[in-house]
DNA sequence: GCAGTGACTTTAG
DNA sequence: CCTAAAGCCACTG
C-alpha cells in the first residue's frame, strides 16, 4: 500500500471523537482512496500493540463489528460501550446517532 | 500471471 | 433482519 494511503487513514482514525464511530468504507473515501475499504481493515489489523489509535471506533457499513466472535471484537464492544455507544439488541450501532463525520451517514436522499 | 484470501460494500430476494 | 452473489484491490504462494 502507498504510504499516502496509510498516513491518511491513520490520521483520520485519530480524529474520530470519543463516543462516535466511522466505517472502513467512509475512511477510505475520506482518505482519497475510494474502494479501498478492505485495506483500511487490513491496516488497522496490522497495527503494532501499544499504538495510540482508537481503532475500536471503526465498524462496517452496517454499524456492526467485523470479525465478530474474536477476542478483539469483544474488546472493541466493551471499549465502545464505555464511551457511551449503545448497541441494539441485534448487536448493531446506529450510525445516524454515532456515525462520524455526520454528513457521511445521512440518508442518501438528504445527503 | 493465475488463484485464493480478507477488520468491506451494495444490491437483490 | 438474514443470506447470497458480485464487485472491489493489494497481498501471497
Amino acid at each position: 500500500m502507498s504510504p499516502a494511503f496509510e498516513h491518511a487513514v491513520l490520521q483520520l482514525v485519530g480524529q474520530i471523537p470519543p463516543g462516535r464511530v466511522s466505517s472502513y468504507g467512509v475512511l477510505a473515501q475520506l482518505a482519497g482512496f475510494p474502494r479501498h475499504a478492505r485495506h483500511v481493515g487490513k491496516l488497522l489489523g496490522s497495527l503494532p500493540d501499544g499504538h495510540a489509535l482508537p481503532w475500536h471506533r471503526v465498524v462496517n457499513s452496517a454499524g456492526r463489528l467485523s470479525r465478530s466472535g474474536t477476542e478483539q471484537a469483544d474488546w472493541q464492544r466493551v471499549l465502545l460501550e464505555q464511551e457511551g455507544v449503545e448497541f441494539a439488541a441485534s448487536g448493531s450501532i446506529s450510525l445516524l446517532r454515532y456515525g462520524w463525520p455526520d454528513s457521511a451517514y445521512l440518508p442518501a436522499n438528504v445527503r
